[in-house]
DNA sequence: TTAAAATTGTGAAAAGTTGCACGATTGTCC
DNA sequence: GGACAATCGTGCAACTTTTCACAATTTTAA
């Protein structure tokens, strides 16, 4: 466990979670093995241990995983045992479609605040939330201590409020914008772009 | 050339072609080599190189690859000469989101008709496009001949509803469902959760 | 109680991916 | 025209990731 692990071990933890939380809400067992999360997930049940096995010994033999323990485990492996805060940037279609999704609840995260430059924006409700003027932005993610924000900007201003969350104290960002962003070391940075998506598919066909 | 182009080069290629097209359209260059290019992105000029060496010589010695020239030729072997009609299944705020979406259009891309089962959504308009009833989802997509779709339901739904897009003829899927689907071998799955890319993140902080 | 079945964790082998470094070529500048 | 700088394409080495396969353990069943 002194070794560094894997970034793309890491990033199949959050499946294993969520497939294991769907198993549990099923409610008609107790464990499950390599072998059935693997077919579940189209993966294979050497990796799945292997993967597990950074962290510790979390199976039985004979038996397999105890799916309560297993996701407690994972939960704290992944840093979600409390609600981490979300800054969501941009009150267009989508930053409302993010507001109103209630996949973050249950899973560790909230949008605690919204931010747009529009001023037929600003002021309006969205879900829980009030958006709020960009010129707030630093201000309120500072007093909320928020590390985790949300890029739903057009890509011409997206490096700019990129610059100025990663200087208010943001720590990861999940982007939407189609377009790479520089950000310092220990800062982290995930994009979705459904064009990228749908471009490599199209290749296949 | 014979030998199988993996998985994860073909994955690169749409970034590369979205950089190109914004230095295209910036238009104070005509060609870039790959030591900008991967500045740019993040990525090795070497790994540029290489990736794009499986499909031809597309470069100069002491110039660099011509941008124009380059943006044609990973558009052909992405097959993105012609525009791709899409299916969109989920007329909720991501749907909206989706469909409102402008960044389709110049790269590729048209959605050409949404579904939904819910009675008070069926009939509204969205962007240009009337949302249909999810009935009628089949013969649509045949007789439009549309070979991708874009999945925004509800979890409880999801693999019903995928297994009948590939009865229909889907050939490529992209999912914002939280959730891993069974398709059979031949359709390619694309996924994208918001929630995973947070909790991947998370792990570092 | 013993045999058979299920299943883990892991070392070693195999497969896949990235980076290095260099010959070859092109363009630039005196 | 010749020297220098820029840059590609690529063979090979280094590194990373996945798969295999098996000893060890637990459960099931007779």
């Amino acid at each position: 466990m002194a070794h560094e692990i894997p970034d793309i071990v890491i990033g199949r933890l959050p499946i294993y979670l969520r497939e294991l939380t769907r198993l549990a809400e099923d409610g008609d067992k107790v464990t499950a093995s390599s072998y059935e999360l693997g077919k579940r997930l189209g993966i294979s049940s050497a990796q799945i241990r292997k993967d597990l096995s950074h962290f510790g010994e979390f199976g039985k033999q004979g038996t397999g995983y105890h799916i309560g323990y297993l996701i407690e485990q994972l939960s704290e492996i992944l840093h979600l045992t409390y609600e981490w805060g979300i800054a969501l940037v941009g009150a267009g279609y989508l930053g409302h479609a993010l507001a109103h999704y209630a996949g973050f609840q249950h899973r560790g995260f909230r949008i605690l605040c919204v931010f747009d430059s529009d001023p037929t924006k600003i002021g309006e409700r969205m879900a829980e939330l009030t958006v709020q003027d960009i010129n707030e932005m630093e201000a309120t993610i500072q007093r909320l201590q928020i590390q985790l924000a949300i890029l739903a900007v057009p890509v011409n201003v997206a490096q700019a409020i990129t610059d100025r969350l990663v200087q208010a104290g943001v720590k990861a960002l999940l982007s939407y914008v189609p377009l790479h962003l520089n950000v310092p070391a220990g800062v982290e940075v995930s994009y979705s772009d459904p064009v990228v998506q749908l471009q490599r598919m199209t290749y296949y066909l």
